[in-house]
DNA sequence: AGTCCGATCGCCT
DNA sequence: GGCGATCGGACTA
């Protein structure tokens, strides 16, 4: 079943540990996701692109739920969350990891010389699969779009869902111990490696 | 107009 | 485990 507004419409903490198991489906790929993050609100996560309030970049956040927002990362690479919570809030769940489910031969050509394993393993290989990028951020994921959730077949055990410190968020609470909002299936092999979110050395 | 640096990845050692 | 790639957003002046 596919996932609709009234799902997304709830705060960001609640929907990414329900968001485990589910598909995302787009470009001829489905992946299963098996690590998210949660970010708050504006003013609500240091951590957030949203913190400091509405900006160009930031537009779609603050919208209606069920949207993608889509951001451009180290010059190179796109990641993409699903909008939460109400209309001005600008909560947010990052789409970190998955397993390709269907859609094998795709997934193959894009991701050529990559092992299966690391396909959706990291935010940016996850895009990277599912042809997703720039031209979908804003994009709804509620209607019939090209971009679609769907619920798991197979509901996953909540005894298998693992919290802890996102990765790569520094700043207060840098450590994850202020916000333990990453969600993750535990024993997946597709959960990418944990790296303390250590304040990065200046190379100049 | 200029600077800083990032919700990363892939390749190298 | 380290580091370079590569560029746009946010902030300063």
């Amino acid at each position: 079943m596919t996932l609709d507004r009234s799902f997304f419409a709830r705060p960001a903490l609640v929907v990414a540990p329900e968001l485990l198991g589910c598909t995302i489906v787009h470009g001829g790929v489905t992946v299963r996701l098996t690590e998210v993050e949660a970010y708050a609100g504006e003013g609500a996560d240091p951590g957030s692109h949203a913190f400091r309030g509405r900006t160009p970049r930031t537009e779609v956040m603050f919208g209606e739920a069920g949207h993608l927002y889509v951001y451009f990362s180290y010059g190179m690479h796109w990641c993409a969350n699903a909008v939460c919570g109400d209309e001005g809030e600008a909560q947010a769940v990052l789409l970190r990891a998955g397993e390709v489910v269907a859609g094998h031969e795709l997934a193959a050509a894009r991701r050529a010389g990559v092992p299966e394993r690391d396909w959706a393993r990291g935010p940016a290989r996850l895009t990277s699969t599912l042809a997703i990028d720039r031209a979908h951020d804003g994009v709804d994921v509620c209607g019939d779009g090209p971009v679609r959730f769907e619920a798991p077949a197979v509901p996953v055990d909540p005894g298998s869902v693992r919290t802890g410190p996102r990765v790569g968020v520094s700043g207060p609470g840098g450590d994850g111990t202020a916000y333990p909002y990453r969600f993750w299936i535990e024993g997946e092999r597709t959960v990418s490696a944990y790296r303390p979110g250590v304040i990065r050395r200046r190379t100049r």
